[in-house]
DNA sequence: TTCGTATATCGTCGATTAACGATATAAAGG
DNA sequence: CCTTTATATCGTTAATCGACGATATACGAA
């Protein structure tokens, strides 16, 4: 129903980060994520153990973050090895970056949230 | 069943981080905080033109968005006036900066997503 | 008091989610 | 071949979600 122009120079759609947003949006998955975040190498099924739910329960989880793009799943013998893609979740941290930048309008101006390529092109550096 | 020390640094239950991204997980909401975003003033009823949907269904979201902490309404005549509530955003935005900086392991280190609290006590300026 | 405006709540309905146990797959090893 | 191991899928259940129209509430203004 509008443009928004400013605020959609976060770039991606409302869609792309409720999307995200949604898949994160549960204990289970924030703890997977925290998982794979403390140990950053990839990991099987050590995160049934970890987190405590049924193998299958767990599975869909997985399941879950992986069709978000947050995780991936390299294959090996008969195990997955689970780890994070960071980038799936640069629309999401765009949005709250934004959020964080106004409220500090100004104070700092550019030393905010600018995780590798969301800010836009940076020449320098 | 686990501690992960190093990562509950980031200092908020997975429950708190959870509810969040649910909350910001539909695009309807998304859509809300971006209009907060833009018009970084208060607005009542345009929310509703805005999102496209039936006043019930908008309030509804709002309800959910103001539930979760992320927006404040204020009242004032017959409107409420709706604004962001940053602060809420942290647990997320810290975990997700967790994420970022793991990825660019040593190449910043530090200049990376720090809005104004969330990155701990940092005594220069 | 009566009216109008802006929100909130209610009741409903179909769709989706979360959880589980049971079962199916796939690949390595005996 | 048959077994083991790690995952994925199936089928079921209860619960929650998202949307709507209709209605209730609250309050300033006429």
């Amino acid at each position: 129903m509008s443009m928004l122009p400013t605020v959609e120079t976060a770039g991606y759609s409302d869609d792309d980060i409720a999307l995200t947003a949604k898949a994160l949006g549960h204990p289970a998955r924030i703890h997977i994520v925290r998982v794979l975040l403390a140990k950053q190498s990839c990991i099987g099924c050590d995160i049934v153990e970890e987190v405590g739910l049924a193998q299958s329960t767990v599975s869909e989880h997985l399941r879950i973050l992986k069709a978000a793009g947050i995780i991936k799943g390299e294959v090996e013998h008969p195990r997955v090895c689970y780890s994070l893609n960071a980038d799936r979740l640069l629309p999401l941290a765009g949005l709250l970056n934004l959020v964080f930048e106004q409220e500090s309008q100004g104070e700092l101006m550019g030393s905010i949230c600018c995780p590798p390529g969301a800010c836009g092109p940076e020449g320098a550096a």
